[in-house]
DNA sequence: CCGCAGGCATTGACGTGTCAACCACACGGC
DNA sequence: GCCGTGTGGTTGACACGTCAATGCCTGCGG
């Protein structure tokens, strides 16, 4: 912290911003396709995602959150706005505290018939466009990355 | 396009899940640094950049949105919520149609408060922890991800 | 049995971003 | 001179996310 005023070289600023201009739009870009053919939003695939691959398609509000790195408040309201549109259902947990989330069938039925086309798009918007070897490059440096921002939570 | 039924190996899902939590991490970190230590959010710093870096501090709206690679419509309600913290200021056009914006006194001095520190939070949380060999690598990655996008417009 | 401590979830207010519809004005043709 | 047309900008409605405050139980100590 306080590295005192040492800027970013050219190639450093260059990379950054090539790098930012790229998480924004394929976000952007992943999100337009995945609301095409679907009408789910991101995090709605991620959250279908999450229950369809626990057992019995249901978890506990906390596990979810944990799982996608949400805070609670999030996942809350976002439960709302998918409740409203009959994709999860808000169920009592059987065991002590908390409470659980499950799929409804509309919700099983849009991430099945969205998850190939997502799939794809993500295929071709990123994966097939970066060598296997840059690929597992990238992993290594998320990986880091995600490391040295746990090691220094807040700062 | 539907490229059929061929999912994601494990070495894929891996680093795309790892990129993607990288990211949102990366930024929620950066805007959190940012808003902590000049109150100012990584849209306005991005805005008060574009405008400083330019003669006279002044641009074209759609240069901006330009230079951003924002909607207009998003340009027009940051600068709504900018220039109610008079931090800039929209002003008539002198040639011809469209109208300008420029920074207020406010601004100027928020963007060159906070500038070193966020970019010191750059360098800690990301530049830094990245080899520059594996950094040029994501530059490029990044710019074959964007070149690929704007080949494929829209799908 | 009472009370309170702490984890889990919800709520409200707000900033941010998208899409679609709209307004306004400069310009070219007639 | 007047009317399309198109570009540049705005607006409204809504989805998303954050923070801070709150509510709601469970379980434990007196």
């Amino acid at each position: 912290m306080a590295r005192s005023t040492r800027w970013l070289d050219e190639d450093q600023e260059a990379s950054w911003r090539s790098y930012r201009q790229m998480a924004s739009r394929l976000e952007a870009h992943l999100a337009r396709s995945l609301a095409r053919d679907g009408g789910l939003s991101v995090p709605d695939f991620d959250v279908l995602t999450a229950l369809t691959d626990a057992p019995e398609r249901r978890l506990c509000l906390k596990d979810v959150a944990a799982g996608l790195l949400w805070s609670p408040s999030r996942l809350s309201h976002h439960l709302d706005r998918m409740q409203a549109r009959d994709l999860v259902r808000r169920v009592p947990c059987p065991e002590g505290r908390g409470s659980d989330v499950e799929t409804t069938e509309r919700g099983v039925a849009a991430v099945t018939a969205a998850a190939p086309a997502h799939d794809a798009a993500v295929r071709d918007a990123f994966v097939d466009v970066i060598s296997r070897k840059d690929l597992a490059t990238l992993g290594r440096i998320a990986e880091a990355v995600l490391e040295n921002l746990a090691d220094a939570p807040d700062a």
